[in-house]
DNA sequence: TCCTCATATCGAACTTCGTCAATACGTTGA
DNA sequence: TCAACGTATTGACGAAGTTCGATATGAGGA
C-alpha cells in the first residue's frame, strides 16, 4: 500500500477503499471534537511533553467522566498515550499519528491523479 | 494568529481556544465519514479535476439524496466546490483546503511547546 | 408549453455522540 | 484493614448525524 504512512491511505493515491475509508474516518472523528481537540493542544503545548488527567476537568470545564470519555477515545485512535503512576493518570501525545494523518491529507504532485475512475465526461457533456 | 495557515490555528502553538477548536473540528467533521472520505478521493483521483454527481449514487451504493447531502457538507466546508453545467452538477477539489489542514497537524519543531498551560507535575508527585 | 431528467430539499426513522450523576475500581497512606 | 482520593465505567438522556422515500426545483429538448 502506500508506502510511508502507518495510519491511512493517502487520499490521493487512486479511490480509498471502503476498509481505508473506514480507517482514515475513524482517526479523523476522534479528532472532530472542540474537547478532543483542546486536549491534544493542551498536551501538545506542555512544556513537559505530559499532562495530568486531574487538571483537565477544570481547564475544560467538562465533568470528570466526560474528560475521562474523551481521552478514552483519543487513546484508542492511537493520538495520545496513557500511563498510571501511583493515583494519577499521565496522558502524552503520540506525535507521528498527527504527522501521518497530516501527511495523508497533502497532495504529492507526483502520484497525485495517477488513476481515472473517471466519469466519463465526453458522453455525457 | 498563526502566519500560513487560513483554515484554522496550528495545534501545537498554545492550546486551542475555544472558538478556534470549533472552526478545526467542523473542518474535520466533514471529512470524518467514509462516504465523504470516498467523495474527495474519486474526486481526487479523477484525471480531469472533477466528477459528475450523476455517477457517485452507483459508485458509493448510496441514494442521489444522500449523494447530495454529503456533496452539501463538504462544499459548506470548502473542501469541494460545485459547478452547475447544463443539468449536471460537477464536482472539484479545493486542495488548499486540505493542504492547510494538513500542515496544521504536523509539528513544527521550532514552535512545538512554546507555552506551558502544565500540570504542575513536581507539586502532585 | 409540456415532458424528461438531474439534483436539492423535506420529513421521518434510526443510529451515534456528548454529557453528567451515580457508582465501581485501584492506589496511597494511616 | 480501612478511609480518602483519582480515575474509569455504567446508565440514561437529549442532541446531532446518516439514510432513504417522496417531493420540489430547475434546465434542456420536443
Amino acid at each position: 500500500m502506500t508506502s510511508d504512512q502507518e495510519c491511512c491511505a493517502q487520499i490521493y493515491d487512486g479511490v480509498l477503499s471502503q476498509q481505508e475509508a473506514d480507517n482514515l474516518a475513524d482517526l479523523l472523528k476522534a479528532l472532530a471534537d472542540p474537547i478532543r481537540l483542546r486536549l491534544v493542544s493542551i498536551i501538545a503545548a506542555a512544556t513537559t511533553g505530559e499532562v495530568c488527567a486531574c487538571d483537565l476537568p477544570d481547564l475544560l470545564d467538562r465533568s470528570q467522566p466526560t474528560i475521562s470519555h474523551h481521552l478514552t477515545q483519543l487513546t484508542a485512535a492511537g493520538v495520545i498515550t496513557r500511563e498510571q503512576r501511583g493515583k494519577w493518570a499521565w496522558f502524552s501525545l503520540q506525535p507521528d499519528r498527527l504527522t501521518e494523518l497530516g501527511h495523508v491529507l497533502i497532495p504529492r504532485p507526483q502520484h497525485a491523479a495517477v488513476s481515472a475512475p473517471g466519469p466519463d465526461s465526453e458522453a455525457r457533456a
